[in-house]
RNA sequence: GGGGACGUAGCCAAGCGGAUUAAGGCAGCGGAUUGCAAAUCCGUUAUUCCUCGGUUCGAAUCCGGGCGUCCCCUCCA
């Protein structure tokens, strides 16, 4: 496939340094609060990005990360009057529970940085051995004037960041865009004991150390959302290059469009956010699974109650087809139609969701018929398994086959004979009856669809 | 001040110089089907891609100006 590289900026041809095992490291989140929508289409985006490459044949060693100790955790410990590691534990948990609901696949480990603690004070050493960094008053800072690539992610130059103006000088430092990589503790705050003396990691060392611990150097992707480019990004690739050497950190850096919500950036500090659990009681997952991946992952997205219901709407399609389909057996040998060939090819075009969606309905739409009419058609076992793996790697959820269950089945059974009796009516033209019966099921969500064959239904 | 992205039908959204009727979804309209609904299918809804120029045999796609929107340069997926 070819995927684009923040980079290169460049569409580049998706090639593993380790042939078929494919090495992903995403940027996990700073566990302090609930997960919004913006964290929820990123993850998302790798969900896909994972499920594609492993349908291409590809095993996936996917690695993310939790930053479970800086600034933002520390202050909103104390406002709770709970220790930091407390408040990490907690939306950690929270993270996988929306995370699952939402149908992401897990990734392979999820490193913490509280526990990869000697590692990073290890790593330090090296970058200040190295002469790329320096101890100051129990901080140590990774100084970019001594690195002469510092900027190639973002494309910017030192002098460009500086004329920015927000930058925060330091007498503690050399130059106003070092940035730390060890910050010594303040009264009160939690600290683990440094050459340097009691402190913790800087913001974007833990990625660095645990992406290199896990898997190796030149990993194959290091991804995360767009406005991680600058600084988070940029500093990792530095401070991880002064270490392990020029070009041998990451091949392909990926990012992925923000969120906005009422055409304002999505954010947390900002209080310009709709957390994602909130989406996920009100929609259906799958539906708010096809509206974020209707918009291409690098564009930015604008929050759209209204597309959302649009989409809710055209996810029944999906759904529905698949209901109908789970009575079809599965086909005696396996083959791909071109719809199939056409959604995979969208994919591999740098994971180009919107155009594959637009096979999937189209395929759908060429093959309602047959399914409906009712009689046995050949194609329809290779319809069925053609739709399964393209719903597989969208991630949305293919009814799973019903268990055995005496209440429901009893259920079904009384179903259908209340449409038997309702059937009768409907002989003897007593359609008031007839539709009276259609409309209270309606009412409990039992909808009925009279076709040609017979009658059918569904719960809403 | 610097860097980057975008502006396609009522709405969301693909398209990355040349099959072509400019995907797909939602909504609307007309039709088939139906006792009526629902579901499904067919047709229809942008002679045109913010605007003005330019390059080209050919541009929504490339270049320049204008208007508008957003992101990054600060914690952030």
């Amino acid at each position: 496939m070819r995927l684009y590289n923040t980079l290169t900026r460049n569409e580049d041809e998706f090639i593993p340094r380790k042939r078929k095992m494919a090495r992903m490291y995403v940027c996990g989140v700073t566990p302090y609060d609930y997960c919004h929508v913006g964290h929820g289409r990123s993850y998302l985006i790798y969900d896909v990005l994972y499920r594609f490459l492993r349908s291409e044949g590809f095993s996936v060693l996917w690695i993310q990360n939790f930053t479970d100790i800086d600034d933002k955790i520390i202050n909103r410990a104390n406002e709770l009057n709970i220790p930091p590691k407390e408040l990490a534990d907690r939306f950690i948990s929270e993270y996988f529970v929306d995370m699952d609901r939402f149908g992401i696949s897990r990734a392979f480990l999820y490193p913490r940085v509280t526990e990869h603690i000697d590692e990073i004070v290890e790593f330090i050493s090296k970058v200040v051995e190295k002469g790329y960094a320096y101890e100051s008053e129990g901080d140590v800072y990774f100084s970019v004037r001594d690195y002469p690539s510092y900027g190639k992610l973002s494309r910017r130059s030192l002098e460009e960041m500086i004329a920015g103006a927000r930058v925060d000088p330091s007498e503690k430092k050399k130059d106003p865009m070092d940035f730390a990589l060890w910050k010594s503790a303040k009264p009160g705050e939690p600290y683990w004991d440094s050459p340097w003396g009691r402190g913790r990691p800087g913001w974007h060392i833990e990625c660095s150390v645990m992406s290199l611990l896990y898997l190796g150097e030149e990993i194959d992707i290091h991804g995360g959302g767009a406005d991680l480019i600058f600084p988070h990004h940029e500093n990792e690739l530095a401070q991880s290059e002064a270490v392990v050497g020029d070009g041998k950190f990451v091949r392909f850096w990926t990012h992925n469009g923000l969120v906005n919500l009422r055409s304002e950036k999505m954010s947390k500090s900002t209080g310009n956010f709709i957390i994602l659990r909130e989406i996920l009681n009100s929609y259906r997952p799958e539906a708010f699974r096809l509206y974020l991946l209707g918009t291409h992952y690098r564009s930015p997205l604008d929050f759209d109650p209204q597309a959302l219901e649009d989409a809710q709407r055209a996810y029944t399609r999906i759904e529905d087809t698949l209901k109908l389909l789970s009575h079809i057996p599965d086909p005696p040998s396996p083959a791909y139609d071109q719809a199939f060939w056409d959604f995979r090819d969208a994919l591999s075009n740098d994971l180009n969701t919107p155009q594959a969606i637009g096979t999937l309905f189209s395929y759908i739409r060429e093959n309602r018929p047959l399914l409906d009419k009712g009689n046995w058609d050949p194609t329809l076992p290779i319809f069925k398994f053609n739709l399964i793996r393209m719903c597989e790697i969208l991630g949305f959820k293919i009814e799973e086959k019903t268990s055995p269950d005496l209440e429901s089945d009893k259920l079904r059974e009384v179903i259908d004979i209340i449409i038997k009796i309702r059937n009768k009516l409907r002989e003897e033209k007593l359609f008031h009856l007839s539709d009276e019966i259609r409309d209270s099921l309606n009412s409990i969500g039992v909808i009925l669809e009279d076709m040609k064959e017979g009658t059918r239904w569904k719960m809403s």
